[in-house]
DNA sequence: TATGAATGAGCCTTCATTCAT
DNA sequence: TATGAATGAAGGCTCATTCAT
């Protein structure tokens, strides 16, 4: 897998022109793929918002289809990113959860184009995603860090001991994510404001606090009611 | 893939030739339109499948984009129908939200079309969904019933006071839709069975023990343990 | 402009519902092939701002050329009905002629639905025009009125006597014509005034003085300057 | 009825193979627009004509409007460069006007195309003419020299001192332009030859012979009857 | 007589992709 | 490596006309 860095790069660094078109080619393809799918995207308009060309599109990523798998390759990449470098070893069980549900929540909501390529991909029946190597590696880091954490709280006494981590990442991702994914249809039908920072913070809360409850032995007063940011 | 014949109107029962047509493009058009999104569908295909032309597409629905909100609007009638029906004034406050959640999780599951197309709504910002009239309806018929359950349940002394019904309506949603949403990627990433009546059930019980926990006061020895099948 | 309405019919006297009817969408079709031509005409349009349905147009016309052909008809019975009712018999044979350029230019100018008409059928190389049987009562009601002033004001020593009628009538035309038909490129590449009441008499003063200075033997002092309305 | 066939290049030396498809479509699009004007020509059919395909109009043009303004505005070029090449210095203010007429006539009997093209435009009220440069360069040019004409007819006492340059110049537009775009239905109605050679020279000595009675001062003997071809 | 529904043919336009240099 | 020109295939949409009642 190539380095590469551009325009303002945030994950890697890298050096060459080459690599730098890449960069500008695929964080151009990220919105535009994001905002409108793989159908709806247009080459012509990608290219037109690039520092290159079309041709160049066409001979790093061979395809449109190829440029959209380079696109949920990289944002794939990135949460297993984030979920690798969550640190909540010196924490409790229960704050380690809690913190855990934070970041899940807090990186969903701050990355609305992974969001929105997930649902896209879904849509397509994550034909695409097939079998990219990356998914691999997350599965193995996000299951691996839930399962340590489920036995600390169970050995510990304080959470169940008959919870599936994969489960549990089901649930934690179904709420961060339809927060931000279905957020338009939600907010319309419901009347709800879904993106002012009290709003966010307090949705946030309910999430850390259901994800709670579900986990633990017994509800301790502190996760009656609902925890603050 | 689906050859050129008739699709038998199942919804309602058509009258006049001109409504059975209707309908047919209707039904149609909602399996395109959630298989490949608005974008991706194709006027063609759909009419080809059609006991119709594609001259009466525009001629009933005026264009492309008119036939997607004709669809969007039945399948959100659709769910609104069944939440309007759903009948839990016999239960308990705890049984009565084990059964909506119960049916709210079943008619997601029966209904991936519907998801899929709240799924493309989003990702075009529920721009089409903006003025329908149909959302009003619905937003009332389910926020008043989870509104008269929580109080029940309060007043009995088993759920919280401070639950918001709206918020109560997102987790629910949340976690029904995800799994029908996200079922591609997710069974892929983490290579878990997501559709088989087994696995199927046993989602459906951790949902709805999440959010009974979520809303009780206190966990009953019942509630500790998942619910069985 | 002109709204959804029965225009009241001018030229004939309508009786039964059916002439009526015929009218109105002669009227209607008259505006629409006038304004955008044959091609450009939408016989939905037509219909539309008809009292009647499309259907009655097609009953009554055939199809959108017959129609087409009735509109032509109509306009070119119209000038003839005009130019067979000119009399200027009781005048001299200067002032006989100035009338004539005079009604002949007003008629045009207030009649730009027949200009645009014979544009329209010039482009399509009169080829509607045709075999229609009004042409050839046109010819003589003209001509023959133009002959006979031109003899008379020959005899009189006024008038060249080389002059043939349909060449004297082509002249008329043209210079009648075109202030209506080229109107909008004219006035837009030289930047004239060609519809105000004052650049329309100022340009009739010239025409008629034109035509008149060509007819004439000697050029009679009164007729060196430009002659007011 | 045309036959798909180069159509060589006869207006302006194409160089690149752009260049030459340019003109090559230019060409084609000419004849078709004038033809049939904007709504009745088929950019399928211009395609057909042309050595390049139909995609390469919309390359090149934009749109079937974007290729009829190119047609335009290569039009008025061609008539702003006739005009602006008339060479009248050194004649006679007499035969100056005789020439710059036979000349107006000459080039619209010769371009007919371009006269049903300005036919058309003035149907549309003008309106793609509406910004173009080149009308306002062709103003200048065609008034230009008939102001110093008449200037200088009127200091040698020839001509009259009180007529408009803009005036004159209509006069002469519509008698020569009314000649090729009333063509068809004139000689259908009057059964008049318009277009044999024989035909044509007379008629243009008789708007020569009008144009020039109209601004002299006096008749002079010379000028009494219709001038020689 | 009158009308809303229906339609085959074709129209303008767009798209992902490749070619020539 | 890089780029503007080129394009086959199809896409959404419209039109004059006819049918069923």
């Amino acid at each position: 897998m190539a380095k590469k860095q551009a325009v303002p790069s945030q994950t890697t660094e890298a050096e060459s022109p080459q690599d730098r078109s890449r960069q500008n080619i695929l964080e151009v393809a990220t919105r535009e793929f994001s905002e409108k799918g793989l159908a709806g995207a247009r080459v012509d308009e990608i290219a037109e918002r690039t520092n290159t060309s079309k041709r160049m599109i066409y001979y790093y990523y061979e395809s449109k289809e190829g440029l959209y798998r380079a696109v949920l390759e990289k944002v794939y990449e990135q949460i297993r990113l984030i979920e690798s470098a969550i640190d909540i070893e010196g924490l409790s069980p229960e704050d380690a959860l809690r913190e855990l549900v934070r970041v899940t929540f807090d990186w969903h909501h701050k990355h609305p184009d992974f969001v929105r390529l997930v649902m896209n991909e879904n849509i397509h029946q994550g034909e695409h995603l097939g079998a990219m190597p990356i998914i691999k590696s997350r599965r193995q880091t996000i299951v691996d860090l839930l399962r340590k954490l489920l036995a600390r709280g169970a050995k510990a006494g304080r959470f169940r001991s008959d919870i599936d981590p994969i489960d549990l990442h089901m649930s934690i991702s179904a709420l961060c994510f339809y927060n931000v994914s279905n957020r338009h249809t939600f907010s319309r039908i419901f009347e709800r404001d879904m993106t002012s920072p009290k709003a966010v913070a307090a949705r946030r809360d309910i999430i850390v606090d259901t994800i709670l409850r579900w986990c633990l032995k017994d509800l301790p007063p502190a996760a009656k009611g609902a925890s603050r940011t």
